[in-house]
DNA sequence: CAATATATAATACGTATGTATGAAAAAGTC
DNA sequence: GACTTTTTCATACATACGTATTATATATTG
């Protein structure tokens, strides 16, 4: 029963299509044609195209969690591990850039969240979240509400990924440049570190 | 020659079906409709749907510059304005929810992005790294790429506008209360000025 | 009030959509 | 190797799409 690679190569091209022009504009025959399969595979794998879009979203959010734990997983202070979340995350994202644009889309749309898409963002920030918390307790991060600081960790490199094509069309920053990435990712972390720091008493 | 009642409207629908849809998904019956007007109203007013879809973004974007700079205008240390810009930030998202949405939409497409949103947003992100480099001059705001900091910035308001729904259906936090919106727009700021304040020495 | 531009309306056209259908092929089973 | 299940394929179907067309109504102007 190895992996079925008809639906495999579907939720591939699927990813791809949907990241790049939503639900509506990812047509189902252009999502076999990418795929390389025919017509009707959609209908016969997956029910329909709206269930592919399901497993879809599943197969790029999904893995994230794990990798966040893993690179969070090392010891090492609070605040050092949520740095290695954060490359992570980075990292995660390098690797799978139709995230942030998948999940806007879904987003966007206001409509209920797809139970993986929800049961997997909650992970996330709950892991970054235990991790302030922690940070908290041992004096090493400022008071505040470790949730909604996780959000703010959070939004960063999410939305610096989807504003790939803005960042390069408006600024000149291409983060397909390996300088320029790590350049960003140095700020991001940076900055999280500075914004998360107990202040040192003068 | 007031306003042309017609095109007015159809923007208005365009607006909030091209943000909760994308452009495939809100079509030209639908919009139409919505806006209570002629089929080929879209047409007559605009030549085609995708010079509405333009249209759209230049009526939720263009004004957010000057919102922003309004703001940000008020005499005041850089701080103090960057923090202000941010409230407005919070302000204009509260009043255009539908911005980073159709934004969204649009980056993820990955095409070449419509002049109007590349000029706004980067007069946007101008505004925040002028006031940053004017803070590190200050001596108030830490070393660091001001243009990357500007970024970190900006991704937390309109990330956090994004996830509305899925904060709402994920961590119960649902913005539409006022007392936890106003405790997002806070932790932000505190976050913002946390990361940007030069650390005291000790 | 005519004449002329401007806006709205109803409808038609060709194409693209998601899915259903049934035949052909391939893989698996005894 | 015959039989059965699973998967692929080609095609058909009804519907929805964006826009063009043509007619009607509404303003505007002399």
């Amino acid at each position: 029963m190895t992996s079925d690679r008809t639906a495999d190569q579907l939720v591939a091209a699927a990813i791809e299509l949907f990241a790049r022009h939503g639900y509506h504009g990812a047509s189902v025959r252009a999502i076999t044609g990418a795929a390389g399969v025919n017509l009707g595979a959609i209908t016969y794998h997956f029910g329909s195209k709206g269930a592919l879009y399901e497993a879809a979203i599943a197969a790029v959010l999904g893995p994230s969690t794990e990798h966040l734990a893993r690179a969070s997983s090392l010891p090492g202070s609070a605040l050092e591990r949520i740095e290695r979340l954060v490359r992570g995350l980075f990292e995660y994202l390098s690797l799978h850039p139709q995230l942030p644009r998948v999940l806007a889309h879904h987003l966007a749309a206001g409509l209920p969240i797809a139970a993986v898409a929800r049961d997997t963002m909650q992970n996330n920030l709950r892991l970054i979240t235990s991790l302030i918390a922690e940070g908290q307790r041992e004096g090493a991060i400022r008071h505040g509400d470790p949730t909604l600081m996780a959000v703010s960790i959070f939004a960063q490199p999410m939305f610096l990924s989807l504003m790939r094509s803005l960042l390069r069309q408006g600024l000149d920053l291409d983060q397909d440049d390996p300088q320029v990435a790590a350049d960003l990712r140095d700020s991001v972390v940076g900055f999280v570190r500075a914004a998360l720091a107990r202040p040192e008493h003068s």
